[in-house]
DNA sequence: ATAAAAATAAGAATCATTCTTGACTGTGAG
DNA sequence: CTCACAGTCAAGAATGATTCTTATTTTTAT
């Protein structure tokens, strides 16, 4: 075993906080499975791969770290339709494309230059604070 | 009292079908609620207004509807995170802004000749089915 | 008119998510 | 070091939108 004498954190190769966000052991687990798979999981698919490392960790924590990671910036929330939510740690600009055949949900970008509210056309003093686009459909073999 | 001697049915103005579907009693006044009112309601909210309407229809008849119009390609759903869905009697290819201030939700086009498809970094064999764009902000009084 | 098919009403069931409550952990003051 | 406080957490109950089930009613085809 290691020692136990520090009066710092157990292990130093990770950051204390992000954004202001204490970031504790259940958070840390949570952030690292979004980070490390990146395939856009669900709440419950977290819990599932977060329970090997925190076997008593509850499903309402991850609801919990998800939601404070989510208000913190650090990570953001993916919607199909009314399907559960599914969550994202690119915090690039861009949408999400559901591959019907295989299930995957891939990230899409624009193309280089484009910003989105220059193609649209919004009323005069408009403020777009968030938004939101998903594109189904399948992908030619 | 009007005769009741005809085959064909008790209103001539409305047409029996749109696109395949049976347009009964209960479906017109769930899609004639969407079109008059363009406020994008949510199932309650069409359930409340058609009542006055036909006050026995239930509120599963109301889903049933509503997932009738969208099935024959007639409405279409609009999702806010995980809010009630909202319906919208617009085909055309648009977005929705939620402006915050207001809680109202508008419809947002696309600026002349811009299809969101052509500004989209989509690999190569993408066959997108289905678009939905969606902001929320406010709008500078 | 009758039988078969489709649609409806009513309420129960489902399921993701949120809330509640009590226990736990880490931190700073003394 | 010890105490008290704030922030977290676990567990299960509660919520709320939507879907399902079943029996009844309406429409259509025979």
């Amino acid at each position: 075993m290691v020692s136990d004498h520090s009066h710092a954190s157990e292990n130093e190769d990770s950051p204390q906080e992000i954004n202001g966000l204490r970031m504790t052991r259940q958070r840390k687990e949570v952030y690292r499975c979004l980070m490390e798979n990146r395939v856009h999981p669900t709440a419950h698919d977290v819990f599932l791969e977060v329970k090997d490392k925190l076997p008593q960790i509850s499903l309402a924590t991850v609801y919990n770290c998800l939601e404070a990671l989510t208000q913190h910036g650090i990570i953001r929330q993916v919607h199909f339709d009314r399907e559960s939510c599914r969550y994202c740690p690119n915090l690039l600009d861009h949408g999400h494309f559901h591959d019907q055949s295989t299930g995957k949900i891939h990230d899409v970008t624009f193309k280089p230059g484009v910003k989105l509210e220059d193609v649209l056309d919004l009323p005069p003093g408009t403020v777009v604070s968030n938004i939101e686009l998903t594109l189904r459909g399948t992908i030619a073999g």
